[in-house]
DNA sequence: TCGTTGCTTTCCATGTCGGAAAGAGTGCCT
DNA sequence: AGGCACTCTTTCCGACATGGAAAGCAACGA
């Protein structure tokens, strides 16, 4: 697709294209850090929808999730990582280019 | 997902998102016309790839593709309808907002 | 111990995608 | 007329992605 030459750093990155994952990629763009539940109800998708593509960010080294007990309760709670913003800022840059910003 | 509340016209519009459609439509926003080959060797896809994607915007009403025998040569020529550019300057918009331009 | 909360994983049916190859329409050449 | 080349189209096919439903699991309070 001639998206990204061989030997470099992918600029349109298909594990953050996907619109659940791009969704999910701009909400952590946007903060430090947010919860799991927020990030699900915000994006609108179900608890295992969310958290297979929370897996797919984190094994690309995108996402970060944090464990925490937090006044009796878990709560999750995913950022994105230098990595996945490194990643996103690339990815937005080159939809620009794409679709003529 | 939320992208796209029931009863409006869809801001994500999920033939327009994959990579190769994007691209095409992209180039095509550019320009009035491209031809096929054209947009083929930008893309960077093969014919039968390129043919299956252009059918599937032409299917969603987005491109109209227009044949023509020039210099003895049969010439495909693509272009974004109304309907098209509408769509993708909605989709472009909301990857904007989603992405947070 | 049981029930609840908050994810995670598995199972499954459906859909999409691209490559390869066969098809088909049109015009040129002999 | 027959054959060939050019330019897409369509079909066939295996690989992979995706979401919903449901089962699993760990932690914690009653």
């Amino acid at each position: 697709m001639s998206v990204s030459p061989a030997g470099t750093t992918p600029l349109f990155d298909a594990v953050i294209h996907p619109p659940p994952r791009l969704q999910i990629c701009g909400l952590l763009a946007a903060v430090d850090t947010m919860e799991f539940a927020t990030v699900r109800d915000t994006v609108g998708v179900s608890d295992s929808v969310l958290s297979k593509h929370v897996k797919q960010l984190e094994e690309a080294g995108y996402v970060k999730a944090s464990k925490a007990t937090i006044a009796s309760r878990q709560r999750t709670s995913l950022a994105l990582t230098k990595d996945g913003r490194r990643a996103f800022d690339a990815h937005v840059a080159e939809l620009r280019r794409i679709t003529g910003a």
